[in-house]
DNA sequence: AGGCTCTTTGAATACGATTGCGAAAAATTG
DNA sequence: CAATTTTTCGCAATCGTATTCAAAGAGCCT
């Protein structure tokens, strides 16, 4: 075991500073607690040479005392999707703004997870946020989340645990009816997971929506996974059924699908749309139509349910995306006589 | 202040375990420290029914005692970049392996810094990482790693705080040594940050390998930021000089490059090369030829710095990476007659 | 058997804060 | 001004573990 390090002068303790300015160790404690009693005087008084001689409470053993941490665990698996440092960035951003701190598990799926995430319980973390797609099973996640407050980030299938999530529905239906309105009556879809219930709420929003405006299926092809590789493939299978748009269930599969077609040399005749609105989605060589997740939204929500002292019954909190049109939908001259508007 | 979550009944003590099979508390905390001097049976017997209570040593109160927490504060700045999440992902899982958790410090630029960044001595942080490249000025970075192991990941500039970084110089020589090898002679440079010791590093071995080679700039620009905009507007700006390759400080100036001088028509014309290999670099669509970051290293690395007993003298320790060859720098036809075997 | 060393164990204390309780001080009231 | 109520403050117990110290036990050798 390492030893403490030599150069690591101990911090002034609480006791210390009471004694020096003459008054008793609660006192400083309560001078460092909101809303505890002592005397405005008396409080600036400590507060004052606390600062003068650089005396900060030490969290570690307050932790022990109240059994509240202010560390939230953030469970996370894969990062390989762009979208994910998006949300976790503005996800500890926001929990800093409201003096929570963010314990990272990035779990590598495998049989040990239960190890990679022991620090979850023996740390005593308030709260944990999953984002992680799937690989924690339900056993595991009754066993990290077990005493403290949960809550799954875009991951749904968990009726009796908090999640925050886009409006998967919304924003697929939406997505639908812009290719409907651009013209397109062919559409294919490129699913990544669908064994995820996000992957299936996608869908299953988009087929009733094609069927609502009376549209078929024209093919469709599952990756099982989330990546610019799976897209590229999926949309070289899709191409021969002559699709004149394709779905893509997300942005980053998108990006591999358009990559695919204009390399098949089909791009101008296929339109594509993904659902995120990644970074790269924006960039001009790709310029890709797609449902933008709120992720400000996303966090805010998070934080709230975090910090709310009672969460309230509702479990499943679907926040509203926005559409955002971009060249990828861009209407080709000779399909645009062919338009009709859509009926509502 | 939030009360105490009612379903968390107490987790057990180590005192209740000690009573309920007959031994000392001290026995308990011993089964558990390995190293510490408690006979096998005893300590097996212990841990057996420990684990079938489902008890775990509380690491809130080991902290207060041992005075180590076993988390390291990593303090970030900005995630755009797409080096940085994989950098992340990787290095978090490196410091689970050993032990460690990792606390993170997202903190946005501006005023109140320090502000953001008290927990990391309040929470007792074992160690600091810090990723970001330039938003702690030199006496916050004193402040916030005072009294606790330090280190800087890919941001030189400190002789006294321990730095590990991709080899830049190396990089940038081996890609002059790349360009040079495929016929080009007319090597622009685009910068990102030239302010960051880093971009210094990079530019600076780019212009003396230029030289030695007996190749002139032809031309250089700087954003002073990464980015892919940064990047698209920086090779417009090279185009008029009629450049056969351009640098570009990191990939993600890279990409903006290509898209641009694809738009520009003269991507065959213009070799391109970046630095890092950030997974956008290997699609299709750019096919970019850059000196890949040891990232794998560079965890090792750091885990090592942060774990050993004594990090030894040396302050800097400078990885090297790899070149990897793609597409953005093939060798067209035409000026493959004018090639030259480089003099080493 | 006795003296010795080496290992194992428990009792007691420390770590640095929070907080219930009661006393003292201050503020309010009649 | 006395009688109350309300605030403020210090004492001391507590949180759950690590660790020192001393005592007890286990071998070992002569």
């Amino acid at each position: 075991m390492r030893k403490q390090n030599p150069k690591a002068s101990k911090p002034v303790t609480s006791r210390q500073l009471a004694a020096l300015i003459g008054v008793s160790q609660s006192a400083v404690s309560r001078a460092f607690t909101p809303g505890s009693s002592i005397a405005a005087p008396l409080r600036d008084r400590i507060l004052q040479s606390a600062r003068e001689i650089g005396y900060q409470p030490n969290a570690i053993a307050s932790m022990l005392t109240t059994r509240r941490t202010n560390i939230v665990g953030l469970v996370v698996s894969d990062m390989s999707n762009p979208f994910y440092p998006a949300l976790l960035e503005q996800l500890t951003q926001g929990l800093q703004r409201v003096g929570l701190q963010t314990l990272m598990f990035n779990i590598t799926p495998g049989a040990n997870i239960e190890e990679q995430l022991v620090a979850i319980r023996t740390y005593n973390v308030d709260a944990v946020v999953i984002i992680s797609a799937t690989v924690l099973n339900d056993r595991t996640l009754a066993w990290a989340t077990e005493g403290r407050r949960a809550l799954l980030l875009n991951r749904l299938g968990h009726d009796d645990i908090m999640t925050v999530c886009c409006d998967n529905t919304a924003g697929a239906r939406c997505l639908v009816d812009h290719l409907y309105e651009t013209g397109r009556r062919r559409i294919g879809y490129v699913a990544g997971l669908t064994k995820s219930a996000i992957g299936m709420t996608r869908y299953s929003a988009f087929t009733s929506r094609l069927a609502e405006l009376g549209m078929r299926l024209t093919g469709t092809t599952s990756q099982e996974i989330y990546s610019y590789d799976a897209g590229w493939a999926g949309a070289l299978e899709l191409i021969p059924q002559k699709p004149d748009a394709i779905f893509f269930a997300s942005d980053i599969l998108a990006l591999g699908g358009l990559d695919a077609m204009k390399q098949a040399g089909v791009a101008r005749e296929i339109a594509a749309v993904g659902f995120d609105d990644i970074p790269m989605s924006g960039w001009p060589g790709y310029s890709l139509t797609t449902y933008r997740q709120p992720i400000e939204k996303i966090v805010d929500k998070t934080v709230e349910l975090l910090t709310v002292a009672e969460p309230g019954p509702t479990r499943l909190h679907a926040l509203p995306g926005e559409l955002v049109v971009r060249a990828s939908t861009a209407i080709e001259p000779r399909s645009a006589a062919a338009l009709l508007p859509l009926a509502p």
